[in-house]
DNA sequence: ATATATTTTCAGAAAGTATTGAAAGTTCAA
DNA sequence: TTGAACTTTCAATACTTTCTGAAAATATAT
C-alpha cells in the first residue's frame, strides 16, 4: 500500500521532468538541461551530482556540463550541506521568477546581436538603378529593427517589474 | 559603380538572411525554415521553388518541405501569377503580424499538452508515508499551473489585440 | 607532503536532425 | 489520352548536437 503510492509519486515527477525536456527542446533548450533543472524543482532536498545521474540516466560529464549550464542561466545553485565535501543543487521554484531570470539571460544572449546585424544591413546605399528595391529591404528591415525595439523595452520592463503590478496591469486591462 | 550597388544590396540581404537563421534556430526554428522566410522577407516579388533552391543552395526537396512548413505556420502564402503555372511563394513582413502568427502557433501546438501534463500530475495522492513529500510537489506543480494559465490568457489577449493598443497600454504603464 | 574524494575536461561515439536527389505523383493544355 | 511541367515523397546520407567515460585537474583531510 505504502509502496504504491511511493511509485505515484516517483511516476508522477518522471512524467513532469519528461514534459519539461520535451518543452524545453521546443523552445531551444538541450533536453537533458530541462530535464536536469525539472528533476530540481521537484526535489524537495538539493542533489548531488550521483543522484542526478541515478535519477536521470547520465553520465557524470553530461551531468556536470548540464549543471555548469544551469548554474549559468541563474536557475540553479549550489547548496554545501554542512560537514560534506559533496556539492549539493537545487533549482529556484517560483515560475516568476524562473521566467524572469530566463528572459533576462535570452534578452542579453540575443537582443545585441540582433541589433547589430539589423544596424548593419540597414546601412545599404542606393545605386543608380536599384533605388527602389533598396529602399523597399530598408522598410522591412525599420519594421523589424521598430518591433526589436519596443519588444525589448517591453521585455525589459517586464523583468524589472514585480510579479503583482505585472498581472494586475495585465487583468485590469482584460476586464 | 553599378554593380557594387548591387552587390551591396545582395550581401546585405545574405547576411540577414544569415541572422535571422541563427536566431530562429537558437529558438527552436529549423534553420532552413527562417532563412526561407527571411529570404522572402526581403524580396519585393514573391519567388518559385527554384529561385529559392537558387538563393539558398538547397535541393527541391528541403526547399518544399520547408516552404509547406512556412505555409503550415501561416507566414507564407502561395501567389500564383496570372498565365503561370508553377507556384510562387511570398511572405508576410509586417513584423508584428508575424509575431502574433507564430505566438498563435505555438500556443496552440503547446499550451494544450502542457495543461494536459500538469493537470495529470497534480492528481497524485498522499500515501501515509510520503504527505510531506506529495504536498510539496504538489505546490510546484501548481505554481506553473498558475503561472501558465496567466501566460496562456495574456498571449490570448496579445493575439487578439491591436498592435496600437498592446503598445500604447504598454507605454502609459511605462510613463 | 600524500592519499583520497570530488569536479572538470574533452576526444571519440552515439543519437538526433536536416538534406539530397531521384522516382512517383499530380496537373493541365493540347 | 498523352506528355511536359511542376510538386511531393522518402530512403539514403550528411551534418549537428549531445553524451560518454576515462584521464586530468582540483580540493580537502590527515
Amino acid at each position: 500500500m505504502l509502496y504504491v503510492c511511493a511509485v505515484e509519486l516517483k511516476e508522477a515527477k518522471e512524467k513532469f521532468i519528461q514534459a519539461w525536456g520535451t518543452l524545453g527542446s521546443n523552445w531551444g533548450i538541450n533536453r537533458t538541461m530541462a530535464q536536469l533543472h525539472a528533476l530540481l524543482m521537484v526535489s524537495p532536498e538539493p542533489l548531488s551530482t550521483d543522484e542526478i545521474m541515478e535519477e536521470l540516466n547520465i553520465s557524470r560529464g553530461n551531468a556536470n556540463m548540464n549543471i555548469r549550464a544551469l548554474i549559468d542561466w541563474g536557475l540553479v545553485s549550489k547548496v554545501h550541506k554542512p560537514g560534506e565535501r559533496m556539492e549539493y543543487f537545487s533549482a529556484e521554484k517560483d515560475m516568476w521568477k524562473v521566467f524572469k531570470q530566463v528572459a533576462k539571460e535570452r534578452r542579453k544572449r540575443e537582443v545585441e546581436p540582433i541589433f547589430k546585424v539589423l544596424g548593419e544591413v540597414g546601412q545599404v546605399k542606393p545605386g543608380k538603378h536599384n533605388k527602389e528595391e533598396v529602399k523597399e529591404f530598408q522598410e522591412v528591415i525599420k519594421g523589424i529593427q521598430s518591433f526589436a525595439s519596443k519588444t525589448d523595452r517591453t521585455l525589459e520592463m517586464i523583468i524589472k517589474a514585480d510579479e503583482n503590478w505585472f498581472l494586475s496591469s495585465f487583468i485590469k486591462l482584460v476586464k
